[in-house]
DNA sequence: GTATATTCCTACTATTCAGATAGGAATATA
DNA sequence: TATATTCCTATCTGAATAGTAGGAATATAC
């Protein structure tokens, strides 16, 4: 129950790869063969990371990704966010119009609750907390 | 991301239908009609929700099901258990034997505070909040 | 004791999605 | 021009979820 997906735990291993490099970019190759994941599955991460403005690259010989900002200053809540979007139990999460139930909907607010709940935790730790791996 | 199952979903309808019956019991159609649930896949639920002795059946002519207990005393965490497992956000949250990344896996502590996260605000509710809906 | 209403059990089907793979286009460097 | 890389699009596959189907077991009522 509330597994989290292979892509988001792909996707923080390369993130705390480029955190070491402390600003030198690596290749999606490089990360690729240190971290042991597929290649080309690695390429939909990385292209996915930089859309939400965690990592930029360069194209050509010479190229790579780069992580964007200090470690301390990216949150896990974007990371899992970038891959799997946003924290939601149910689909009728951020509008009550959406919901089947309706008006009638009780289970609502404890599903927007248990959001508000994962979002939190996910928000306050850090890719710092997993490299230096000290979190609680 | 972190969607939570039909069938929990309907799990918790179908408790909070019973809940309100006040120890009196429904048939399974009943409560399928009532909450528009597909009553074979009804059945199975009931089934699951029968294992963790949340609920109690009589069979035959005037049978049904009906709750085991308060409301207040039903934590929505004993629901969810009892459709879709304990929550495990990795596969390797409970053993660090059975992580593939072994004693260097560093987000498997940040995994296990999820976890910790999850359980904590599931079990700090209970049916008795869905039915009166006036929890958070 | 027969008909009926119910839970209970097993198996099957359909659909969706995650995970992975493949090929090659675009682009930068040497 | 050769090479190393990111980037884009399409496809395949296996597992899981959601739902369906049929009937066996069992209790009640007449």
């Amino acid at each position: 129950m509330f597994s989290v997906s292979a892509r988001t735990q792909y996707a923080i291993r390369a993130m705390a790869h480029l955190a070491r490099l402390e600003g030198k970019s690596a290749t999606a190759a490089d990360i690729a063969s240190a971290q042991g994941i597929p290649l080309k599955y690695l390429e939909g991460i990385l292209s996915r990371l930089k859309l939400s403005g965690l990592v930029e690259s360069e194209r050509g010989k010479n190229g790579g990704y780069r992580m964007q900002g200090r470690a301390q200053d990216v949150s896990m809540l974007a990371i899992v966010e970038a891959m799997d979007g946003s924290v939601k139990p149910v689909s009728c999460v951020d509008s009550a119009a959406s919901c089947a139930q309706g008006r009638a909907c009780l289970p609502r607010k404890f599903w927007i609750g248990l959001k508000s709940a994962i979002d939190a935790y996910l928000n306050e730790h850090s890719l710092k907390d997993i490299v230096e791996g000290d979190q609680v």
